[in-house]
DNA sequence: TTAAGTGTAATAAACACAATTACAGTTTTG
DNA sequence: CAAAACTGTAATTGTGTTTATTACACTTAA
């Protein structure tokens, strides 16, 4: 199983910028053919980061807290706080290995690049881009 | 659990470039602190990427197949063939729902773009300078 | 011919993630 | 104020992915 956090998090707020409105969770998980509970878990921590404001009780659900323009995909990344796009090794090293003891420091560079290229690639795509790209199909 | 395949495959190639001859799984799993047999199938990518070759057999074991100024982290990434850096969903869309139907192909392109930037950062490092890194320690 | 390896299948164990159930709390509406 | 319709959240189960382990046939050097 693959965390899809970020993918569903993007389509919940894909709907949200659509629909202009509130949505409730029941609704985005259809949309996103998940569980409700799931989707609640995912706007708690997309409220947490300031991007959607959401209501309890009868008519509640979720909308956006501000304009799709002014969301980037790398906000979404995030607040769903996914893990590193490459994996670090956390094992303990062999002691009488020289390559062992220290290629723990050295991959954690070539990771922490990696994550910094695919932040940049995300920086640069709004909610709005991608509600304009939905529109034309 | 995390793939770790390629923290292990880069491991596995610096210590055959740093000892510069055969190697054996037992030993490459000591270093990387896995089982043999974990050692061995990635061996079996490697060398079917042209990166290594190795040899069955008393005193058998693996050895680098070129000089590692030749070998860059990307071709051992697609030795590899880890999971896309950001998942897709494949999920049945909601019929009903427009952006149910479109984000798929939306989101394709977003993980396309994140992953030509992970490859691009990994094709610009060599095997031979993360060896001149671990010499420094 | 034996010792020490690789190649490879099969299975078990560990782990991460999503789905589901359940229910307390909140808010609107009649 | 009572009922209906939500959210918030804990607890448990189900499912898929990855690594570890065992076993053994095959290969090669000495």
């Amino acid at each position: 199983m693959v965390n899809q956090q970020f993918n569903f998090a993007v389509h919940i707020l894909t709907v949200l910028a659509v629909n202009r409105g509130v949505v409730d969770s029941q609704t985005l998980a259809r949309s996103v053919n998940t569980n409700p509970v799931v989707v609640r878990r995912l706007l708690l921590a997309l409220r947490a980061a300031g991007l959607i404001e959401t209501q309890a009780g009868k008519n509640g659900g979720a909308k956006l807290a501000r304009d799709p323009r002014r969301i980037t995909l790398l906000q979404i990344y995030d607040a769903v706080d996914p893990r590193p796009v490459l994996a670090m090794n956390e094992r303990k090293a062999a002691r009488h290995c020289f390559v062992s003891c220290n290629i723990k420091t050295v991959m954690a560079t070539v990771a922490e690049g990696a994550e910094t290229a695919v932040r940049k690639h995300l920086r640069g795509i709004t909610l709005h881009r991608l509600q304009q790209k939905i529109r034309r199909g």
